[in-house]
DNA sequence: TTGACTAGTGTACATTTGTACACTAAACTA
DNA sequence: TAGTTTAGTGTACAAATGTACACTAGTCAA
C-alpha cells in the first residue's frame, strides 16, 4: 500500500465529506463504489484502509458507515478569487476547505459568550462567542477566558514587572492585578449576523 | 402522537448527537436500544418516528444509521457563570449549547479570507473567516461579501442618495460607489487563534 | 368507559452491509 | 525478469439493520 494519496482516494475523502455534509451520515462502502464507478465492494475497501493507514480516516471496524474522515466533515469551501453569480461553485474557485472542527465536540472546548465593550480593540464584539480549550495556564500574550470572583472574562494575558496580569483592549478600562483563575485558552471567536 | 417532546426523546436526540460526536456516524436503531435501555427495535423506531414529526430529527428512510439532529451534532456548551477548574464541566453550568450549524455545509454557503484592515471598525479582522450565504440582494447595513472588478471584498452595504454603495468600517478607506455585484450576506464570522 | 397517547416486548424478514477470498491486469521499479 | 503497487471484478456469507406486526399495559382526558 502506498506512502502517498492517489487522486481517486482524494475523491472518495471527498464524497464521504459531502455525504455527512448533506445527509448527515457517512456513505456505505457499497455507496462509495457506486458514485465513484467502483463495482467491486472489495475494491471500495481497500482504498479505505489505504486512507486509514494514511491517517487521512478514522474508521470503526465492522459497523456500518464506520467513516469519519479526521479533516472535518463539517466542510465549508473557501473561495479564493473569482466565484461569482449564482450555482454551483466552480472547482477552480476553491481555494481550500475551512474544517468546523468536529474535535470542538469532544469536550475539551467550551463557549463564552462575550459580554461588553472591553475587547472591541482585539476585535472581539460584545455578544460574539469565544470558543475555549480548558487548560489550566497559557503564556504572554494570549487571549484567555479567566474567572474573576465569579464571573468568567474574556482578556489578554500579561506578564509584567509585578507578575501576571489582565489586559483589555479599550479605552478606559483598567487591567485586572488582583487574583483570576485561567479557564482555558481562547483558540476562536464565532459571531453570527442575525437574519 | 403527542405533540411534545419527553424526556426520554431528549435522551435519545442526545445519545445521537453524542454519538455523532465521538465517532462521526450516528448510533443504528438497537444501539440507541442498548444505551437507554430498550429492548424493543420496535419502540425505538417508535420514539424516532415522534422526533421526525416534531421536526427535532430528519430521517433517511431505510438506512442505516439514517439520522440526522436538526440542531447540529457539532455541539459546544455555552458556560454561564462559573465552570472554573478542571475536571468534567457541570450540567449546572451550562446555559446553552452552540450549534456549529450542519447546514453551512448544504452548498448554500461559502467562506471567504478577509484581506487588509478596512473593516476592523467591525470587529472583522485581517485574517478571519467570513461565512458568506450565497444571495444576490441584500439589504441596507447588511455586512456583504462583493464582487469588484475580479476581487471578492468584504464590506457593508449601504444606500445612499446616489444609489447603493460599499462602505469600510475603518478610517482612510473611502466607499465604493463603482461598479460591484452581491455575492451573498456575511451570516458568521470565525476566527482561529494559532496554537 | 372509551379513546388517545406513551411506552414497551417479542418475533419475523427482506435487505443492507462489512469483510474475505480468489483472480486479473497495467504501470513501474529493482 | 520478478516483485510491488494501484486498481479492479465477481462471489460469498454471516451479521447487522430498518421495518412491520401483534400484543400488553399504564395514564389521563372527554
Amino acid at each position: 500500500m502506498g506512502r502517498e494519496v492517489t487522486s481517486l482516494q482524494k475523491r472518495i475523502l471527498g464524497f464521504i465529506s459531502e455525504s455527512i455534509a448533506d445527509r448527515g451520515f457517512p456513505p456505505t462502502v457499497r455507496e462509495i463504489g457506486a458514485r465513484l464507478r467502483i463495482a467491486s465492494p472489495g475494491s471500495v475497501a481497500f482504498h479505505l484502509k489505504a486512507l486509514e493507514r494514511l491517517g487521512l480516516l478514522e474508521r470503526t471496524a465492522a459497523r456500518s458507515r464506520g467513516l469519519a474522515p479526521v479533516e472535518s466533515p463539517l466542510r465549508v469551501p473557501i473561495l479564493g478569487r473569482a466565484g461569482a453569480g449564482p450555482g454551483p461553485i466552480a472547482v477552480e474557485d476553491v481555494e481550500g476547505w475551512l474544517n468546523l472542527d468536529r474535535s470542538a465536540g469532544r469536550g475539551a472546548h467550551f463557549a463564552l459568550r462575550v459580554r461588553g465593550e472591553s475587547m472591541t480593540g482585539a476585535g472581539i464584539l460584545d455578544g460574539d462567542m469565544a470558543l475555549v480549550r480548558r487548560q489550566e495556564a497559557a503564556e504572554h500574550g494570549d487571549i484567555v477566558a479567566a474567572l474573576v470572583g465569579e464571573d468568567g472574562v474574556i482578556k489578554r494575558l500579561r506578564r509584567g514587572a509585578a507578575g501576571w496580569f489582565l489586559s483589555s483592549a479599550h479605552p478606559g478600562y483598567p487591567p485586572i492585578t488582583g487574583a483570576f483563575a485561567i479557564m482555558g485558552k481562547v483558540v476562536g471567536i464565532l459571531r453570527h449576523y442575525e437574519a
